[in-house]
DNA sequence: CTGTATCCTGGATGATACTG
DNA sequence: CAGTATCATCCAGGATACAG
C-alpha cells in the first residue's frame, strides 16, 4: 500500500467518518439489512422473517437509522392492514458496493484466521 | 451490482464469516491500532500514546486479538525495561488494503450522510 | 515499560406487552 | 401489519491499583 493511500487514514477521534460509519455499519444488524434490501425493495415483515434472530425492536431501530443517514427509504402504502416497503438509496447501495470487497476478504481468509488462532491458542 | 456480487452475502447468523469479520473491525480500536500499526513497527507505548483515549487493557486485549488472528505480530526484546514492538502480518495489511475503500467512502459521502441527517431531522 | 487483576457503569440489545 | 413502550439483561469498555 502506497503512503498517499494511509494519508488521511487517522481516525484516532470520534468525529472522524471512518469512525463514525464503522460505529454505524459496526453494529449488530446494520450491513445484515442493508445485505438483505439489496436485492430491492422489501417489506418489514419479509425482514423481519429472513433475517435470523432480529427482534421487532431492533429492525425498527436499524432501518429508522438507515433512513434518516440516506442509505434507506421508507414507503408506505395506505392500505389496511398496512403495508410498509423499504428500499436502498443510491447512497445505500454505494455503500453496500464497498462492504463487499470486506464481505470477500472474510470468506477468503477466514481459514487463515482461523488456523492462526488455532496455533496461538494451543501454545 | 451483479447479483454474482451479492452470492453468499447472507452473513444471518453469527458464524458467518462477514459477521464475526465485522465484529472483530467495527469494535472502537481494532481498526484504529491496525491503521497506526500501517506504517511500521510500533511500539506498546507509542501506540498508547498516539491511539487518543485507549486505555492500557484496551490497547493490550485489542493487540492480543489481532496477534491471536494473525493479523499482527508481537516481539519481546529481551531488555530492561521491556520493549515490545507490534507490527502488522501480511494477513494484516491485506485487511487493511480492504478496508481502505471504506475509509475513502466515509470521506467522500459523510457530507451526504450529515445532509440527509439535517432533513430528517427537520421533519 | 508492559502489562494483569479487579471492580464498576452505561449503553446496546432482548423480551414482552400493547396499539392504530 | 407495522410498529411503540417498558422493563430486564449483559457485557464492552473505563478506572484504578498493582506487578514483573
Amino acid at each position: 500500500m502506497s503512503d498517499a493511500a494511509l494519508e488521511g487514514f487517522s481516525p484516532y477521534h470520534a468525529q472522524c467518518p471512518t469512525r463514525s460509519l464503522l460505529d454505524r455499519i459496526g453494529d449488530r444488524w446494520t450491513m445484515l439489512v442493508i445485505g438483505r434490501l439489496a436485492a430491492g425493495p422489501v417489506r418489514f415483515s419479509v425482514l423481519s422473517q429472513d433475517i435470523e434472530g432480529i427482534s421487532q425492536k431492533m429492525l425498527t431501530q436499524t432501518l429508522r437509522a438507515l433512513e434518516r443517514d440516506g442509505l434507506a427509504t421508507r414507503t408506505v402504502f395506505p392500505e389496511i392492514p398496512p403495508h410498509v416497503e423499504y428500499e436502498l438509496t443510491e447512497l445505500g447501495r454505494s455503500l453496500l458496493a464497498i462492504v463487499m470487497p470486506v464481505h470477500e476478504w472474510a470468506l477468503t481468509h477466514i481459514t487463515d484466521v482461523l488456523d492462526a488462532r488455532g496455533i496461538y491458542d494451543a501454545r
